[in-house]
DNA sequence: ATGAAAGCGCTAACAA
DNA sequence: TTGTTAGCGCTTTCAT
């Protein structure tokens, strides 16, 4: 690896002259660029960016917070951050947290500011007040995937309406007949999916139904976690006619969960996830799910922490709504097949048809 | 962000005292040395991650080249990499090269030794002239799954035997008592999956069987591209009763497909993968395949990269083998069913059995 | 046991 | 237009 100096002297000129070619700034005689040019390709030099982070007082990474970056839904978002990012010449670094506050506390001690310019967080279980301290230490910090545009939270975000998300499932299981509906909630720790919930709930009741208690069950953000759910769910009241999942992978479990007692979905029993990952459109039968803009997210969050880095006083508009979710109806969804219901169980309530 | 010096001056000692007690280097007193740290924790002083790399003459982090981390077998990888690599200290750039020479050839100049200590290649392309530039640059560069123990390449790596993994489900097919069997071959530029055809072309032969050429396939690593695939195989050859496949993902994809023509899997067509990726137990029908060691791999990948790091002149022993592949047997294989394939066509050859 | 000083490779005023 | 001079925050001899 040869240095700027080393350059500087094989082209007769000096370092600082180097660095203006290379840069574009300053003046340079058009005879002087040349014969710099000549010899950073003679002696293929390449800047040394912990050389430059430290001269600039910057840094050349981003760090992306994820709780693991083995869940299905992140690598996606991963793959846009990265691309946003390296537009703004950027790199970034991945850090598992496996929810635990403590390592995300160890990664934000470590890396914020010394080797990554700002943070982006994604689910990651992070403590808020960590995430405030490297805010208030200089290091911009953006949540990438707040999930209620209208209660925004105390750091910057990019926003993505959860709510309405879990309205529209709602709308649509009942549009489709169902009634008496079970529903799988997400157990994260911070609880992020109460607002999910809320949405569905609230379609519910608008349409005079209700979701009894036992019929709402907590589990894991895992295919297993939603299989395990879907089995209670339906021993415990076999007369549903549909699941609603506050995620993708615990609605994909919940499909395969009824093929393997015999209901078959959609005919017998109707699931509708929130997301749409990949898997969603792979899985047999294909899940009906509420879209989330997720590119679109992770290229807001990084522009946002972009802005945030020029100028960190910016403390207003620190909030960006992404474009709102959308029901994409796939195979797992179906009209409700009263006979099916009524072999199971009596409805709860006459039915409003 | 508070600066070394700064602490130093709050503990009435240099700068240097201050480095020495952090990182438990010469000799420091007791009193000297309780003085320091009350300074460090009242300045809340993290150390310059940037600046320790420009004055060490190292590098925090560890590059990893992956062709794209939205591909569900890379994430697994990717976490287990920077597990290992936070046992070193190192942080983990991740680079996505869409399978893109150039891409991959922008990151390593970019990174490689200036903000990246080493490099890890994980099946995404690159052009080996420019790994090998960047490693007499004097950054070492492991791949991280080289497919034959037996033909080290130029560069340092970790080996999965995977003309073995071929082998495996060669037998397993052949086992069952299937003889006309078809192939998806993945379509990797570097043609990676050659080794894993041979494996199992080698088993078909050692049997008496073999591999009409119009029976095997190309396809790009994907689900779908794996369903395509099985369509044109099925449809050419209908009296093909099982499907080997050099990845998951399209055997994946291949069971799809059979369903989707009528084909039920296992009872009329037996499908097997590669890989064992964490989807693979999850599909309906759960995947039978040959599992790899992932995890493994990415932990000696790094281990020898922080080799190659400590001590670079080391020449020899460049290669690390991981533990072989082994048969997982799910879902999707079952013995040949003679009726149905007598149905779709004559048998290639007379039964062995 | 602690301090002084140089330097890692680069950028950024300011001079010339 | 180009060179000089500091200095980013840290580590590391070498003195003391």
């Amino acid at each position: 690896m040869s240095t700027l100096s080393q350059v500087a002297k094989h082209a007769g000129v000096t370092a600082a002259t180097v660095s203006n070619v290379l840069r574009n700034r300053g003046r340079v005689g058009e005879e002087t660029r040349r014969r710099v040019l000549e010899a950073v390709a003679a002696l293929n030099y390449r800047p040394h960016l912990a050389a430059r982070a430290l001269a600039e007082g910057r840094a050349p990474t981003l760090a992306l917070m994820v709780s693991s970056i083995a869940n299905p839904f992140y690598p996606e978002f991963a793959l846009a951050v990265e691309r946003a990012a390296r537009e703004s010449g950027h790199f970034v670094i991945i850090c598992n947290t496996n929810e635990d506050p403590l390592t995300g506390r160890a990664y934000l001690e470590q890396i914020a500011g010394t080797l990554s310019e700002g943070v982006l967080v994604m689910n990651a279980n992070l403590d808020f007040d960590d995430l405030h301290r490297t805010q208030s230490g200089g290091t911009p910090v953006v949540l990438c995937m707040w999930e209620r545009p209208a209660d925004p939270p105390a750091l910057p975000c990019v926003a993505v309406d959860f709510e309405l998300a879990g309205r529209l499932a709602g709308e649509h299981l009942i549009g489709l007949g169902h009634e008496r509906i079970g529903a799988i909630v997400g157990s994260k720790p911070m609880g992020i999916h109460a607002s999910r919930y809320d949405g569905f709930a609230d379609a519910m009741r608008r349409a005079g139904l209700e979701v009894a208690a036992a019929n709402v069950l907590h589990a894991p953000d895992t295919v297993q976690g939603g299989y395990a759910a879907a089995l209670a769910l339906l021993d415990r009241d076999p007369g549903i006619s549909a699941i609603f999942a506050t995620n993708d992978l615990p609605a994909l479990g919940a499909i395969d969960a009824a093929a393997d007692i015999g209901r078959a979905v959609p005919r017998d029993l109707s699931v509708v996830g929130i997301t749409d990952i990949q898997l969603a459109q792979q899985w047999r039968p294909p899940l009906t799910t509420v879209a989330v803009p997720t590119v679109e997210a992770a290229g807001l969050a990084v522009s946002l922490l972009r802005e945030l880095i020029a100028q960190p006083a910016s403390l207003a508009d620190r909030m960006r709504v992404a474009s709102e979710p959308h029901l994409i109806v796939r195979g797992s969804t179906a009209p409700v097949n009263r006979t099916r219901a009524a072999n199971a169980a009596c409805p709860a309530r006459p039915s409003p048809i």
